[in-house]
DNA sequence: CTGAAAGCGCTAACAC
DNA sequence: GTGTTAGCGCTTTCAG
């Protein structure tokens, strides 16, 4: 121990811990300041999470962290957030796996963690097993009604900005969404994020004074956007600017774009929601309305640690992320 | 304690790390399982590490877990080797810091760890701190010397494997590289990646008794994969064959040929490397050597669980994904 | 203001 | 075979 530092146990844990209780002389705290930096040391964490219940440890479980880079950049900014304040992460998945998530929250509260992030990675239905109810718990893109904090990216919002960014630049009509509510067998109401951002466009194309031209409704992947694409010009469409449900469909409009010979954006503006890799990547790059990965993990944690506890939605701004796949229409 | 249950905390604690030392009764066991059963009891595990010195928990720093889905992946194949031994990740990224890196590594030595997985999301030089070496260490993706374990995804074979899908499917003629070492102003030596997959991929056609027609030397990105095919075509070469140093080299590669008319795989095959999600989304869908993130993790955690030390480097193989993008020419 | 002492929940000597 | 006991390293009452 470093409290070997002239001063007894007690006076030094006082000093370090930096409480006021007892007033300890400037002397006595000088002594052990030098000494613990001296000695270089470190409380064991440990031995003082056994003694104050406390380990300052923030179990993270997601149902996927491998897919998408939506993952990584929400534990990126969930760990800068918890390291700020002296945290660590203890990071699991549960591969949407009942008994892993059992096993892995077991695990966890073994290690006696503070509190949950519980995290799914794309927006969904789905709750924090019973094993977590004594602990304080965020959910993280959870639909489902929770008892407690929950935190979604604003994809009404995000829809309005997608809108916005296109009627800012000029445009009004011939107006076409690609991807739509994500209508398909399986989903035959769409998706949530699809609900929201699709009421967002429509309210903002309402105040413009105009409306949607047509909207292709199919699954998020990019041979659907090529097939909505092409489907539209076959059938005589002629679309001046697209919004695209998310970049992957973005791609395949893309494609099938410059298969009949329609530039982006001299011909047709492109905006488009998630703001992946692929935004940047495309030529020209793409206008994108971003899913704010960073922001959500921080905001999960932040919450954590602010105490904030209760039946409340919290909801984080998409910005959009301007590139060229929108031309300024002159009136 | 579940140890109300008819015994001593002696002989639950026996039974419960399943002890054979001395020899308990059967019916004893009996009646400890069953009460810890029926209380669902669960040894705190904080306690026990203050007393045996092992958390079970393992720490994972990386430069950057957010860009690229390389992270996750290895986290993911990090984590199930970890759980299916009942241990746990404190996963952390230093963003390059040093400074956060020393934080971080002082934080994870405060809660004990176990041990440490040091990663590089990219193949580059880079050292565990001193701080940690105390503990055992295994290097993900390091190049440069270390005492330890270090796992590298083996390149020279995935040039192998790339070449082989080429020749395997009739190429002989006009094999170009695009994206080649990565030599570039900024690595005029290229990169360790890109010099081993040449390396393999040279080896192969030497043995197939050609070699490679041309290799454009860039940066990997995909305005350059977009510029070298545009250059290697306006030179008037007439590649049958691509082999692309990654994906989002191919990406470009795609769009010039395109451009000029050119059908994949039908006038040019491509092969590339890492299997990323692109690979899968372009169209053709790409055929592409895959990066073993999964397995990276996955053997990082096996190798340190299973006290193997000593400096040694532990190569994972690079599997070819065939899709769509190379055509079998008829000899 | 400082020191002695209890105890967090568990494991592992060591007697019974 | 089973129970008693002493800590792991730290915080925190409670007397000096």
């Amino acid at each position: 121990m470093a409290r070997r530092a002239g001063v007894s146990r007690t006076t030094a844990s006082f000093v370090l811990s930096g409480r006021t209780d007892m007033r300890i002389s400037p002397d006595a705290q000088r002594r052990v300041n030098a000494a613990a930096a001296e000695l270089g040391y470190r409380p064991n964490q440990t031995a003082r999470s056994l003694r104050t219940q406390v380990t300052r440890t923030i179990g993270m479980i997601s149902d996927t962290i491998a897919t998408t880079q939506f993952a990584g950049e929400v534990i990126h900014g969930a760990l800068d957030t918890a390291l700020e304040r002296g945290y660590l992460l203890l990071v699991a998945e549960t591969s949407g796996d009942p008994i892993a998530e059992k096993k892995l929250v077991d695990e966890m509260l073994d290690r006696q963690v503070d509190a949950v992030v519980y995290a799914m990675m794309f927006t969904k239905p789905g709750c924090p097993p019973d094993a977590l109810s004594e602990l304080p718990v965020v959910v993280l893109n959870g639909i489902d009604d929770f008892d407690g904090p929950r935190i979604l990216p604003d994809e009404l919002g995000g829809g309005r900005t997608a809108a916005r960014a296109l009627v800012d630049a000029g445009h009004h009509d011939d107006i076409y969404a690609i991807g739509g509510r994500h209508r398909t067998t399986d989903t035959p109401d769409g998706v949530y994020a699809g609900r929201l951002r699709m009421r967002g466009v429509d309210e903002v194309l309402a105040d413009a004074g105009t409306a949607i031209a047509g909207s292709y409704e199919c699954a998020w992947e990019p041979e659907h956007g090529y097939e909505g694409v092409a489907s539209l010009l076959d059938e005589g469409h002629r679309p001046k600017a697209l919004v695209c449900l998310n970049d992957r469909l973005a791609l395949g409009a893309y494609q099938a774009l410059e298969e009949r010979g329609l530039r982006v954006p001299e011909d047709v503006s492109v905006v488009s929601f998630d703001d992946s890799d692929l935004a940047s990547w495309l030529r020209p790059t793409l206008t994108s309305v971003a899913l704010p990965h960073y922001e959500l993990g921080k905001t999960a944690v932040a919450t954590l640690l602010d105490g904030t506890s209760g039946r409340r939605l919290i909801t984080v701004p998409m910005p959009l992320r301007p590139r060229d796949s929108i031309r300024t229409v002159s009136a």
